[in-house]
DNA sequence: TTAACATACATACAGTATGTATGTAAATAA
DNA sequence: TTATTTACATACATACTGTATGTATGTTAA
């Protein structure tokens, strides 16, 4: 009955697939454990095993999405070498990578509510937050955008892209509703360039 | 034992008062029903009786707080009779309405998730959200801001407000940090200025 | 090769919170 | 004055989470 080293990574990769569908599918607090050993075929035990509590779980369904997102963001802004560019590159694979799937379910509501703001902050600064600090911070250091508090600036446009993401996900045609929201980011940006 | 009609306005009120506090200090679900019922001299009955459950206990906090600072902003915005200027104040009373007090617990975080993201919604669209978007569709028939889609322009900056208030409500020198982020917001808004 | 131990679970149970059904005294309506 | 609401209290069913403990199997070292 025991497993090997490779069959337990399986294991638990599994259980947060599994997971991630039932707390995009019916969020968090309408997710009972049981659900989701059930249909692994395990039973509540082996999710005390491998994490340490139901929010545990949900960490590390929050934090495979937050990576997968990242990395997406990451190569879309590397298709570039302006630096005006690949902020507005990143930008909008943000908002294509958090929009699909259902993941802003998990990414923005329930996040900050289970994880709590300290935790979901450093999270959200760890993989999102964060290179769009670094990229501003580059930018303002090579006098492409006004001398404003980088930070408030961070704050400002990751709030709008959060928060259009779930506008954008009320639409049948995200396309649509992408392009619309990057005119406005655009135009907002416009104001910051120097 | 049985109240007049004042006096169960009273108890509603006081009830939702406690409530507020033990949302805004613990989060609504480290809050037990017990908790606030014990503090009003009730049982959790009175609560059944005078609300559909916890939720709907919540939402009567939510509303309140979100009253609260839908007059305080059309206030500080009809200090003007210049659209623009109405604008800056009304973002600028909401950044402090917003950030008093630890309201944002219940009305950013806790609200999109306990209240689920399509009630929230309406909420947010019912107070604080609908003003500020009838104020950018007027600017607009104005000529006073370029021609993007509305809706995404209000998203956005509703979202860059949001979440420059978590920030905000991180720091010990709430003035300085409003004036941080005010500038910000006053620059991304020349961009889609005409 | 076998004893000692770790791992990966299962099972049972305790604790806590919500929601609901029902009872009851007081106020209002008839 | 009687009937009927209203404003609760009480008791209880239900649903989860978390924890303690048991067990089978793999691994390591003497």
């Amino acid at each position: 009955m025991r497993k090997n080293k490779v069959e337990t990574e399986q294991t638990i990769r599994n259980l947060i697939n599994i997971a991630r569908h039932h707390f995009t599918e019916y969020g968090y607090v309408n997710t009972a454990l049981e659900e989701i050993v059930k249909e692994a075929g395990l039973t509540r035990g082996a999710v005390y095993h491998h994490f340490r509590n139901k929010k545990g779980l949900f960490l590390a369904v929050f934090e495979a999405i937050q990576q997968e997102i990242g990395e997406y963001v990451e190569t879309a802004a590397a298709k570039s070498n302006h630096s005006w560019d690949q902020l507005i590159n990143g930008c909008q694979a943000f908002l294509e990578g958090a929009a699909a799937s259902h993941n802003q379910r998990i990414l923005l509501i329930d996040g900050p509510a289970v994880l709590g703001w300290d935790t979901f902050r450093k999270m959200d600064e760890k993989y999102s937050m964060n290179s769009l600090r670094e990229q501003l911070q580059l930018m303002q250091e090579q006098h492409l955008i006004q001398p404003v508090s980088t930070e408030a600036l961070t704050h400002c446009l990751s709030g709008a892209m959060n928060e259009v993401v779930l506008w954008i996900a009320d639409h049948l045609e995200q396309k649509d509703a992408i392009e619309d929201a990057m005119n406005v980011l655009r135009l907002l940006l416009d104001g910051v360039r120097k």
